[in-house]
DNA sequence: CTGTTAGCGCTTTCAA
DNA sequence: TTGAAAGCGCTAACAG
C-alpha cells in the first residue's frame, strides 16, 4: 500500500493537520517541525494524491481562453474546440470562460487582461499580440500566480509558462521545401499571399519560406509577398493577379488564412500544367482542395490539440504538476491528400 | 452547486446505497425504484464524480501490453513508452505490466494473452499477430470484460476497443505521392525494401505505395520488394544491390524497420545524385540522416502517443467513459528536415 | 429489496 | 505553533 497522510503523520510524530500544512507550504509551523515532516516524506516515499485533494478542496480550476473573434476559419475552429472542452468542464474540474477580443486589436486585449485582475483565475491562455502593454498585463498577472499560456502566436523572450502553437519559421521553412522539391529544379516565378507582415507568425513563415527555397534552389524568382489580410475575397484578387500576370508562376504559397479565395482563383485557371499550391490549416474548404487537387499540400496545427494542451498545462502549472513535454508539443502537421485525418 | 448523491438520493427519495446500485447499475433494485432513481438523475442532471467514485474504491487500472521482444528500434522506443508511462502510474491510477513476446510468434502471443484469463487486467493493448488463435484468445478476454486496443497493427474486421496505430495504407500512398512529387515526372526504378510481407502492416505500405505511384507517374518502375526481415545487415545488403545493379535507380523506399543499413549504403554511395529516400520511423539514426540529407523523408508513428492513447482509453472503456476521438487518433507524421520536433 | 454507517486520502474549521 | 474532528462525493459492508 502507498503511504497516505496518516503514515506520514505518524512516521514524523505530528498531527494531520501539521502535515497538511507542511504539505501545503501554509505558514505557521515551526522549522523544525517543518523539516521532520520533509524527513518523513522522503523516508516512506509520500506522494500526494492529487485527485482526493481535489476533491477534498473542492478545486475547480479556472481557466479563461482570449482568442480573437471574427471569421477566419482558423480562429472558428479554435473558437469551436474551446466549446468542445466546456463540455468537458465536469469531468475535467475545469470553468472555462472564453474571452473573444477583436483581431490585431492589442488595446481591446490590454482591456481584456486587465479585467481578469480582479478575479484571476488558475490560468489564462491567450492568443496574444505582441505589444509591451499586452506583455505587461500578462506579467501582472502570472505575478498574482496565474498560469500563462500563450496559444497559437508566442511572444518572442517572455517567460511565459508554456506555448501551444508551432514553430512558423519552421513551418515556412517546410513550406519553402516541399515547393522546391516539388518543383525539382524547375526554374520560374512563386506567388507568396501573406495577411499582415505585422504579425509574428506570417513574417516568420515568410522568412523560412524563402530561406530554405534560396537554399534548395535559387533560381527560382520569389515575388514579393501580397498582403491580404487574411480576406478570402482579396486573397482570390491576388492569386488571380498572379496566375495572370506572372509569366512562369510555378508555385504559390499562401501563408495566411482566406484560402477560400485561392481556391477559387486556382479552380477557374483554364486546365493544363497548375502552379505547386502549398496552403496552411485544414478546413472543409482546404480539405477539398487537396482532396480534387487543386492545393498540393496543407500545413495544419491541429487547434483541438492546442486547446486541450493548453488546458493540461494550465492545470498541471496551477497545482505544481509536471507535464508531458512531448504530449504537449504541437507538431506541423503536413497533409497531403494522401494522410488526410 | 452541481447535484451529488445525496441531493440525487434525496430526490428520488430512496436511500445513498440504493442510489449507488443504480448508478453502478448492480442488482438487486425494484424495477420501479430503479427508473424512479434514473428519472431523479435526468431531472436534477447528476453526473457523476468519476474521481470521487475512483477514491471511494481504492481503483486502480490493472494494464496490460503485450509487445514484441527484439531490438527493432521502433519497438524499443514503444517498449521504452511503455515504461515511462509506468512512471506516473501512482498519479494516473494505473499498474501497468508489460509482457515481451518473440517477435511473429503467434503461439507464443497466444500464451502470453491466455496466461492473463486468470486474474483479467482491465485492458490489453496487443501488438497482435493475425492469427485465428490469437484472435479468439482476444476474443475470450474481451468477453470477460477486458478492455481490448490493438496497437501499431490492427486485426482486419475485429471488434476490438481501439486501435492504437496509424492506416498503413495510407502510409503507403502518402509515400508514393512524395516519391512520385519529388520526382516531378521524372522516368526510372524504383527499389523497395520490406520486412515481411507476411505482416499486414508491410503490405498495406507496399499496396499503397504501389497504387499511388502508378496513379501519378505510371513511368516510373517499381522494383519487386526486397524482404530483409527489419535487418539492418540484410537492409544494407539489399540496398547495395539496387544501388549497384539497378541503371537509372530514382528512388528508394524501405517500408520496414533496418534503417541503419539503408542509411549505411547510401552513405557509401559516390558522391552525384542521390535516389530520393523515404523510410519509415523516427529515430536518432534517421533523424540524422534527415538532417545530413541521406533520408528525404520519414514517415512516423508517434509512438508515445500510441502509448498515452492507448492507457486513456482501455480506463475510459473499462467504465464506460466517453474518449475523444480526435485526441486519440494516431496521426502519419511526415517529417523533412525542416520540421523535426 | 432497501437503508445505515463507516470509510477512501486529503483539507479545513475550530480549539487548545 | 499544533491537534481533533468533520467532511468532499462516492462506495461497501452489514443489517434489516
Amino acid at each position: 500500500m502507498r503511504p497516505t497522510v496518516h503514515d506520514l503523520a505518524q512516521s514524523a510524530g505530528v498531527s494531520l493537520a501539521t502535515v497538511d500544512r507542511v504539505l501545503n507550504n501554509r505558514p505557521g509551523v515551526k522549522a523544525s517541525t517543518r523539516s521532520r515532516v520533509e524527513e518523513a516524506i522522503a523516508r516512506i516515499g509520500f506522494v500526494r494524491d492529487v485527485a482526493a485533494a481535489n476533491l477534498a478542496k473542492g478545486r475547480i480550476y479556472p481557466l479563461t481562453f482570449v482568442v480573437p473573434s471574427g471569421d477566419n476559419s482558423f480562429m472558428v475552429s479554435l473558437r469551436h474546440q474551446i466549446e468542445e472542452a466546456k463540455t468537458r468542464s465536469i469531468a475535467e474540474r475545469t470553468e472555462i470562460v472564453m474571452v473573444e477580443v477583436p483581431a490585431f486589436d492589442a488595446e481591446a486585449l490590454v482591456a481584456a487582461l486587465r479585467a481578469l485582475r480582479n478575479d484571476p483565475p488558475a490560468g489564462v491562455a491567450v492568443v496574444a499580440v505582441d505589444t509591451e502593454e499586452v506583455r505587461r498585463e500578462l506579467l501582472a498577472l502570472k505575478a498574482s500566480g496565474v498560469a500563462i499560456v500563450t496559444l497559437v502566436s508566442d511572444l518572442e523572450g517572455f517567460d511565459r509558462d508554456h506555448f501551444a502553437g508551432v514553430d512558423n519559421l519552421a513551418a515556412g521553412r517546410t513550406a519553402g521545401s516541399l515547393m522546391a522539391r516539388f518543383l525539382a529544379g524547375k526554374t520560374g516565378r512563386i506567388g507568396v499571399i501573406a495577411g499582415s507582415m505585422l504579425v509574428r507568425d506570417h513574417q516568420d513563415r515568410l522568412i523560412g519560406f524563402r530561406e530554405r527555397l534560396a537554399e534548395i534552389n535559387p533560381s527560382l524568382v520569389i515575388l514579393p509577398a501580397e498582403e491580404c489580410h487574411d480576406d478570402p475575397h482579396r486573397v482570390d484578387a491576388a492569386a488571380r493577379r498572379l496566375l495572370a500576370e506572372a509569366e512562369g508562376l510555378v508555385g504559390i504559397y499562401n501563408l495566411g488564412a482566406g484560402n477560400r479565395g485561392l481556391i477559387a482563383a486556382l479552380s477557374l485557371m483554364p486546365s493544363g500544367p497548375r502552379p505547386v499550391a502549398i496552403a496552411h490549416e485544414l478546413t472543409d474548404h482546404t480539405r477539398a482542395a487537396l482532396e480534387g487537387g487543386v492545393i498540393d499540400v496543407i500545413l495544419n496545427q491541429d487547434a483541438g490539440h492546442e486547446v486541450r494542451a493548453a488546458i493540461r498545462v494550465m492545470k498541471a502549472k496551477s497545482d505544481g504538476t509536471p507535464v508531458i513535454a512531448a504530449q504537449e508539443r504541437i507538431r506541423i502537421d503536413i497533409f497531403l491528400k494522401d494522410n488526410l485525418p
